[in-house]
DNA sequence: CGTTGCGATGTGTACGGTCACATCCGCACG
DNA sequence: CGTGCGGATGTGACCGTACACATCGCAACG
């Protein structure tokens, strides 16, 4: 009807090898090729060698979509993530991302740009639609949670960097206990009226750091005051620490995470006010750069990078059928530079 | 031989639904069915509807395995990257991400360790293998970019944020001129002595930089000095700053990316040193924390999320067999902040 | 020396889709 | 009123692999 090709004398589209390619070249059945390919235990050294030479002859890759077909599994672990941007997502998630490729699975990972039900089905959808075999959840907020469990997520999951509720799926730094720590650190320093600047309300690290903070204040029978709720950026630091300065009734303040520090550090430089002499300030992450703060800023260190190694280890037990593997949680460590002082 | 189960009974494993139990429950062909799921034409809407509904009632999933093995299309694009930590390939990534997932694709993402050949050619070999119908490049290293030639990648690439070689595969934020600008700022401060710390010799972006800021000291007459290669990290830009200020011969610098400016500011604060009043400072990239340095940050902005999404668009235009769509540098900005100042 | 057992290898089939082609139906046309 | 045509739908084959099972050859055994 169309153009008339001659079809016969051109080989056309180039396919890509085939099991039964190597096959052909190597003399044996595809079966055997196959066998090599999952290295089975009964294969003769020679035939081996003839089936690798032929592989590698003819530059053959198995086909991970027909393997994933016949098998059912997609070797596809997903990762569910908010605000990639951010220091520790993006430190836990290249820890992922090793750890997955070395135990031969590969990532599918997804941003949401909300914490609307509608965007976190979306994205659950989306993984789940890719045959996802587990999935991560680095989007610490309340709200994903509770679509989690309403999703009824057919496949084994972790979360990151989560405390508290539904503490079999979840994998944490012990965020409490570093808000503590951090806490301590200010009162044993002397002070007693002491400022919290905490992340959004729903993200669930951002209450266990304010719950790990009134505890320990508490527990020194200091008095609490009600926290500033942030949004984790430097920007926010520094209009909270402009509008606190107003009144300055507290000599120490806890920042939520090192960003929102460096921004209520601008604030206090713009008010005159020296950092540590007339305020102490703790962060909280121990991004790279805290340590280059004016001045080097005294925060809790967390190995987020380990929390991402040991959720693909937990995964990949589940996935094995082993069950109750450690959930311990990794312990934050107290890093002290230049921002704390004595109470003078 | 084990445990004897009762086999008849039980349907044992639940298999998902496929394309014919849909079919059967809607009371069509199979073939209808797929024609639903690829938006055919040519159908009833009735018929439409009978199958939708069997959809919903069965949770039907195409098996996008399955798919792929048909149609020999991975709707896969692969992102290799290095250092996804960092600001810039990390919001670029978030980008492509969800461009990506609009367009029906999904993102395989590989970090590389290194840039030794073996470890890009095992990232590339990653992702091949995964069958990925393109590739996108953020790690702008010269290396990489040797190797990428070796290896002959036989798919659509493109590389993101490098300049000059190999344009017709690279779409980049124009360093040159972001370095020229800042160059430029700082020589109409009056400043004649002017240093430069750059990121690492072998990164495409760092040499684009560097000769930016060369050609603009040579356009001016002004004395040109060895740049000092980094590591893009606020500690080298701390000991730079240690070193470098012992013999103050100049009174301003452009540093790399603001990370290395961090530090270099810290290094003039150990020294006694005002910035701007002694030194004038001007980092590049603008990361939403350089608004709130000490002081805050003259810096250079790119718009790498912008980068992200045209890779996106020219690749997916070149999949559907589109040539030539636009590779048009986007323009940096400079953006003033308190770090610079007339030269006194 | 026939039988058994096991290691090494080959054959059939299923996985869940899509594509090419065949079929069926109703309507407009000459 | 037969024919042609196009829209709607069904049938067969195939994509590349892994699994279950069959087969083959050889050594050890009674």
């Amino acid at each position: 009807m169309a153009t008339h090709d001659e079809r016969p004398a051109e080989p056309e589209r180039v396919r890509a090898p085939n099991i039964r390619d190597v096959a052909r070249v190597a003399g044996v059945s595809y079966q055997t090729v196959s066998r090599v390919l999952n290295d089975s235990p009964s294969i003769r050294p020679e035939t081996l060698q003839r089936v690798r030479d032929a592989i590698s002859e003819l530059g053959y890759r198995p086909n991970q979509a027909a393997r994933a077909l016949v098998t059912s599994r997609s070797r596809t672990i997903g990762v569910l993530s908010a605000q990639t941007v951010h220091y520790g997502p993006a430190t836990a998630t290249n820890a992922i991302e090793t750890a997955a490729r070395e135990a031969g699975y590969r990532l599918s990972i997804t941003n949401i740009s909300s914490t609307e039900y509608a965007s976190i089905k979306s994205a659950v959808d989306y993984l789940m639609s890719q045959s996802v075999e587990a999935l991560i959840v680095i989007a610490p907020q309340v709200r994903v949670f509770e679509a989690l469990n309403d999703l009824q997520v057919a496949v084994p999951y972790v979360t990151l960097e989560a405390t508290g509720l539904n503490t079999s799926h979840s994998l944490w730094v012990d965020q409490v206990q570093g808000a503590r720590i951090a806490t301590r650190h200010l009162i044993e320093l002397g002070h007693t009226e002491i400022m919290h600047i905490s992340g959004p309300q729903d993200w669930i690290e951002a209450e266990a750091r304010m719950q790990g903070f009134l505890r320990e204040l508490s527990d020194a029978d200091l008095r609490t005051r009600a926290p500033i709720l942030g949004d984790w950026t430097a920007s926010f630091g520094y209009y909270a620490g402009i509008e606190l300065l107003r009144y300055r009734d507290f000599s120490a303040v806890f920042v939520g995470n090192d960003q929102m520090a460096l921004g209520f550090m601008h604030a206090c430089r713009e008010h005159g006010l020296d950092v540590p002499g007339d305020i102490s300030i703790v962060g909280f992450d121990d991004i790279p750069e805290a340590a280059h703060f004016a001045p080097p800023l005294t925060t809790v260190r967390q190995n987020v990078a380990e929390i991402g190694r040991r959720a693909i280890a937990l995964l990949l037990g589940e996935l094995r059928g082993e069950e109750g593997l450690s959930h311990d949680p990794v312990q934050p460590e107290l890093i002290v530079r230049e921002s704390t002082a004595r109470r003078r």
